[in-house]
DNA sequence: ATGTAATGGGACAAAAAACGTCCAGCTGAA
DNA sequence: TTCAGCTGGACGTTTTTTGTCCCATTACAT
């Protein structure tokens, strides 16, 4: 870090946390705009009038305006955001965070962002913000995309910027429907990433669990054959990672499944495989999706998972995830991965 | 200044006054180790409360040490300063000051350091410091320097380093002594400045206020004019500037002399001469001492002066000064000095 | 057009922090 | 040994911050 700001920490140690809750609420309500006090304190995690004192400060620096309909960050407001994002990242310490975490894990790059999406919500929002920049960033180069589901990746698709259309984009929902809820399904999900994009989509309508002669038959069906096809050639693979208990739960599995997943010892899961907490895949969903070979074949992958509820299926995702992946996470997360590993040696 | 820097500023307002606050704090303690709680908030021009708070923090961050003697300024403290000295300048605007004070006094050189020594008497001791290391530097080239007397001269003397000692650096007294306190004559700063560096010193011994005739037999002593060549051959003259009726005053002047000097409208004093509004010669006491054609042909002058109190007799001055001049001084001076002079057009 | 749910701003008692001001006990220098 | 000056502790008082209302206004959906 700067010497400068090091020198300045040291003669206003407040200084760093004062930084911080300003810029995040600034953030949040560009985020949000237009956004009242009560939203807003709701989504940043902080009392009402704590809210107020911020706000009323950032409306007499000109950083935001009040309007009837809530506040909205200025001109000014923006380029403050801006001028700081970097900064904010180191002096949190972000950066080294980053570094260490890239060894840990043994993967390209990591990028993690402020706060902990656990406790404020915006937070997944901002996550799904740049993990969108950095997949944009990837569409010049890749064209076929494959997506899963979750609320992750749903706060991606929002963040997808709609300016400029690229008609030559391909995405492919990972997996057939899960058990979820139809506004995380892989399929909502990149039927949205295509509208947004401007891309085409390919979506996969299947159940979950299916007996083994059912997923037998289908295997031979050539729709299904297609998409199997289609799979082998995905440039980019995004998905999220859950925690295994979670994700079973809410797939509403079977008895037996949720025994066999317990037993074991799964703590992650993504695309449908359970991994144990030495990366080894201990179970996956009798489904059609994306192989986990061809995931790893994958020449870009990013991996996107925030809340420091999430750090134990992290760790154990990317026991054996593939070198290119590339992991975007939040602060809280990122300390408690640090945390757990502290006393064991490197992998 | 950095963008960088206007986004936290925008961000925490209360940043810069609080930074000030604690560097100055921070400084003093350096100066003036050890230091008690009050002695410090004297001369800090706190409250003791306030000083106790933030020596307090200082200490807790480990930038100072409190024994039984005082508090003193560890290692990092003085790293600390160290760092952010010259941030501390460009955030409180002195850079920008200097660059307009520069070209309004028509110098080569404007140093502006913090706060007011009409408010702070440590101020002072800052700007006797800088000058010190600004006079060091010319050291190895000039080797004969004039000096005044003076209060802000006798600043300069207490910070020379005893270091490096230079047996060639010969010092002169810029004229015979004051009617003013011994201490602050130009003759005791000049053997001062000698003992402090290891240069020999040449004074002059003669009473200030002479009659017509006695002065005219004076300039024909052997003594005297073997002074007033060595005025001649002077590398750097390094002097004070006073307002003229304060020093008139001082000097016991006579009511015919004091009555000529404010008839005449004086404002400003330096080395025996005082400068009315527009910077001319109004009067100049009869005695023997450095004539201001040797000042302005000397090829180094430092002029230095501080307290918003001497902006008029510095604005005065600086009228006519020679365009090599480096003028010393401090924030309050400065602001004073733009405050009086922002209306009227460059001079 | 109309009702509703959100907004910012005002207000105020309660709680917390900062402040001014002492004093005790210690230490180093005279 | 005395004494001046120091730190750290203490405490009642003042000031600031905080939690929690209400209210007029406005955007928006019905």
């Amino acid at each position: 870090m700067d010497p400068l700001t090091e020198a300045q920490q040291k003669l206003m140690p407040e200084m760093t946390e004062l930084l911080k809750k300003r810029y995040q609420i600034l953030l949040t309500i560009k985020m949000e705009e237009p956004i009242g006090r009560r939203a807003l304190s709701e989504l940043a995690g902080s009392t009402e009038r704590e809210i107020r004192k911020e706000t009323d400060l950032l409306r007499n620096q000109q950083l935001i305006n009040a309007r009837s309909a809530g506040m909205v960050v200025s001109e000014q407001g923006v380029a403050v955001l801006d001028a700081l994002k970097d900064f904010m990242r180191d002096v949190s310490g972000l950066i080294a965070m980053e570094k260490r975490l890239k060894s840990l894990l043994g993967i390209s790059r990591v990028l993690i962002l402020p706060q902990d999406s656990d406790d404020i919500p915006a937070v997944k929002a901002n996550i799904g913000k740049e993990a969108a920049r950095l997949l944009e960033s990837l569409f010049a180069q890749h064209k076929k995309i494959a997506v899963t589901g979750g609320s992750t990746m749903a706060a991606i698709s929002k963040e997808l910027s709609s300016d400029k259309k690229d008609s030559t984009l391909q995405f492919i929902a990972a997996r057939g429907g899960l058990g979820e809820d139809v506004l995380h399904q892989a399929n909502t999900i990149a039927s949205s990433f295509a509208g947004k994009t401007g891309g085409s989509v390919k979506t996969l309508y299947l159940p979950d669990h299916l007996s083994a002669e059912a997923y037998e038959m289908m295997m031979r069906e050539p729709v299904i054959k297609e998409m199997m096809n289609l799979y082998d050639q995905t440039d980019v693979v995004v998905h999220g990672i859950g925690n295994a208990e979670e994700i079973a739960l809410q797939r509403q599995s079977s008895t037996e499944e949720v025994e066999r997943i317990r037993s074991g010892g799964a703590v992650s899961e993504a695309f449908g495989y359970y991994f144990d907490k030495e990366g080894k895949v201990v179970y996956r969903i009798r489904t059609a999706g994306i192989q986990l070979e061809q995931v790893q074949k994958a020449p870009a992958i990013l991996a996107v998972a925030g809340g420091r509820s999430k750090a134990k299926a992290i760790l154990s995702y990317f026991r054996n995830a593939a070198p290119q992946t590339v992991l975007i996470t939040d602060e809280g997360a990122a300390q408690q991965i640090l945390e757990l590993t502290q006393n064991r040696e490197e992998i």
